[in-house]
DNA sequence: CCTAAAACATGACTTTCGTCATGTTTTTAT
DNA sequence: ATAAAAACATGACGAAAGTCATGTTTTAGG
């Protein structure tokens, strides 16, 4: 886990295309729709798959865009976001190197792009042409089931987001944010759990359902309180048992 | 759609088991993961189906049993919650007949029931052991994409209701309820269109995320408003299209 | 290193919503 | 038909969170 080196360099806002490289066969054994396959069906699909990379200010895909292919993060992390026509926006989900672009479900079923999704950084992205992808799933039963399983997780977890958004107050919704966010990505440290990427105060109001101001205000008490400490660069858990049982009292 | 006939019948509190009778058949046609298995298929299923009722007060399941058995709703109306140690409860999903429980995407990887399913009133609900319903997929690979399909889209459900949750007030949220619920499962009449299931002002709180007071508060104004009209037992959307905007603006 | 822009911080005030209390209407069950 | 229970309704008040304004600190990029 937690695979970003977050560079911090230059960002190139072109996005490049290229064959993936050698590295990328190791990291289809941590991608969960894909390590099942046997060494052949790996030979199969690997050429089906291109890498483009993309800069902080790039999208990936946009909401409503129609959905002809199937993207996997190699590096970096990606934003999956909706919109409304005020402006305001909610961040669904952050998504990892490993993981699928699902926010995206519309892949499985060839609707149009429900969300944005946009990079944190420099990232890196695997993507396959639908049809590729969907051949080989007809074609490996076992690979369809992992698909299944990984996305009732993904429901599962979207549920017990909506439980959260519904029921809890928004110093707790930041506080099972921080806690889900330090145990699943977090760096160990000296001092505490680093968060892997960079996290502004309005990216963190964007995934609770808050303003900016809310979430600024919760953090200084929660900075107060020895909880965590930092800001968007270098955002530290100190307290991973106290926030949790915040959360949930 | 909008099979339910609510019969106002007295409860029987007890759950009886049976073979499904010959009207099953029928319902299988409009069950997504079924209806595309071939004649033959069917026939091997159609044993591995049994048919229990439920009354109101009963549980089908709770949250955190132990998952073995795959769910179809056949007739009546069933809910899905999620509560907190305090008590409070969110409703995450109303299941009409045809649907699968997967509220409940526990059934896909093993683990334990993430909510309860409880009936609306009395129901009948056709189920079926984990492992027939697996070997069942392995084998019909269009059967399995039929289920990735369905998953994806209540990913996508999931995730629209997580931003109306995130960025909409009480009265929006309570708009876009009754919108969707007209325009799924209403039943037009002369004066409007009457939703075919028992709505107490408290299911639809735990719905949106608010209390039953806010809830009957927002009624009432959408009752003088003319938009809506009736209690639980008969509630009638009056204006859809106005609740609609509402709801988005 | 230095500057402009972005992010963070805090106060004052308003809106939204929850809580508690009390009373009416509808539904359920005998 | 009728009593009890559940659901609906409304007001008063307070807590939570949004909005707007202003100032400070951190970060990005030459």
């Amino acid at each position: 886990m937690a695979l970003e080196r977050d560079p911090l360099s230059k960002r190139l806002n072109t996005s490049s295309s290229k064959r993936p490289d050698v590295s990328t066969d190791s990291l289809l054994d941590h991608v969960p729709l894909l390590s099942i396959l046997s060494a052949q069906d790996r030979q199969r699909i690997l050429p089906e798959l291109s890498e483009t990379r993309y800069g902080k200010d790039d999208f990936i895909f946009r909401e409503g865009d129609p959905t002809e292919y199937f993207h996997i993060v190699k590096e970096g992390t990606v934003k999956c976001v909706k919109s409304t026509a005020n402006g305001r926006e909610c961040t669904l989900k952050m998504l990892m190197p490993g993981d699928l672009f699902c926010c995206d479900a519309a892949a499985f079923d060839g609707g149009c792009h429900p969300g944005t999704a946009q990079p944190m950084g420099n990232v890196s992205i695997l993507r396959m042409h639908r049809k590729a992808y969907f051949d080989m799933l007809k074609r490996n039963p076992d690979a369809a089931m992992e698909v299944i399983k990984y996305l009732g997780n993904r429901l599962n977890e979207a549920q017990e987001k909506t439980k959260i958004l519904a029921l809890d107050r928004a110093d707790q919704r930041l506080a099972a944010l921080l806690a889900d966010f330090g145990a699943r990505n977090g760096i160990k440290e000296t001092q505490g759990i680093r968060l892997p990427m960079r996290l502004t105060r309005q990216d963190m109001a964007n995934m609770i359902g808050a303003t900016t101001e809310t979430v600024i205000r919760i953090m200084s008490r929660f900075k107060r309180a020895r909880l965590v400490s930092g800001t968007a660069n270098r955002l530290v858990i100190l307290n991973l048992q106290q926030l949790k049982a915040f959360a949930s009292g």
